[in-house]
DNA sequence: TACCTTCGTTCCGTTTACGGAACGAAGGCT
DNA sequence: AGCCTTCGTTCCGTAAACGGAACGAAGGTA
């Protein structure tokens, strides 16, 4: 698009974020280049383009990536600051019982956070596998009752309570009540 | 990327949907095609291709043109819901140290509940007024250490602590360390 | 040691998105 | 009528994004 030479980047966000924050993703899953690579459907040489901010990738590229790691592109383009954009509300993850929304992703480097809203209609239940070490996840109770944490020593809280554990091990979420549950979940995922 | 012979989408979402909300965008703005490609400075070739779905644009052209339209690229890449038309600007309060920004708002009829993103740069300090009897804030911190609560019994808490405190008195929030302070405050308002 | 697998990067030929130019259509003006 | 401007689309040569293959590095196993 742009034939001058100095290669200016024209570009409110830089590609480089772009970039690193589908490497933080994809490393907070524990999953390499290659894999993701071959999950997506892409080639090697463009989620390597990709992650290091040499190409220019199409929308199609964005959409194979950003679904594989389920979360919805917003969490790659934005970057989370005031004044940034609400959040695109798209459900992902986890599967049928529980409806979890990504609200946010926080890069620090070190870090990775990603915020969500979970909703899980009364007495539903639902398993989710193990992450890898070092992985904790911290929820915050808006209404009902929960029982979350690992399958072997869950915990339970209700409104305004709020529940951390690390995650893993196999653990779950599940609305033993009457109530519907409606909760903010904080994961948490070190840099291995 | 498919080198199969059909062409086939391959994609979740279609780009007919992304062109024909850039077209939406474009003609509420009374602007021609021609008009916004020379505003975002790309070929109006390919805003034409854009527009109609027939081109799998780059990630810089995306951002060329919904610069030029005003709204953040969430609006053509995502659905826009039955009652936002427009990504209305979000709302942040407080003002001068705290960047708090409304992520959510949840309205149970007894009780309402709004979550914010916070946002201190280091050494800042903001005061707020009591609210109403009831109203209770519960806070968990992404990043840096975060002093806050009631002013004369405040608390304080790192990266993954969870601070909850009545707010029916004047109350501050602080980043008394070295780096900035991210966090997500939840405030509950019972119906008075 | 040798051998094998997997890692992320780089090379390379193909495909395609890009901007500029040319196009016909549709007004506006004298 | 003629002439001009602007509209959106299409053609076309160039630049670059794409996937596949080859690469060296690192770790595991015998």
């Amino acid at each position: 698009m742009d034939s001058s030479p100095a290669r200016r980047p024209a570009l409110d966000t830089d590609p480089r974020d772009v970039g690193r924050r589908v490497r933080a993703l994809r490393e907070a899953r524990g999953l390499s280049l290659s894999e993701l690579a071959r999950r997506a459907g892409v080639g090697k040489a463009t989620l390597s383009g990709l992650e290091n901010g040499t190409r220019n990738p199409t929308l199609e590229t964005l959409w194979a990536v950003t679904a594989q790691l389920g979360v919805p592109m917003t969490a790659i383009l934005v970057e989370a600051g005031p004044g940034a954009p609400e959040p695109a509300a798209v459900p992902v993850m986890h599967g049928t019982a529980v409806a979890a929304t990504l609200l946010e992703v926080f890069d620090d480097g070190d870090v990775t956070y990603e915020l969500y809203r979970l909703d899980l209609p009364a007495g539903t239940e639902q398993v989710s596998p193990a992450h890898h070490a070092g992985v904790t996840e911290h929820l915050t109770v808006f209404a009902g009752t929960l029982r979350a944490g690992p399958l072997d020593a869950p915990l339970t809280g209700g409104p305004g309570d709020h529940l951390s554990w690390r995650s893993d091990v196999p653990h779950g979420y599940a609305a033993p009540g009457p109530d519907d549950v409606r909760a903010t979940l904080l994961i948490r995922y070190p840099r291995p």
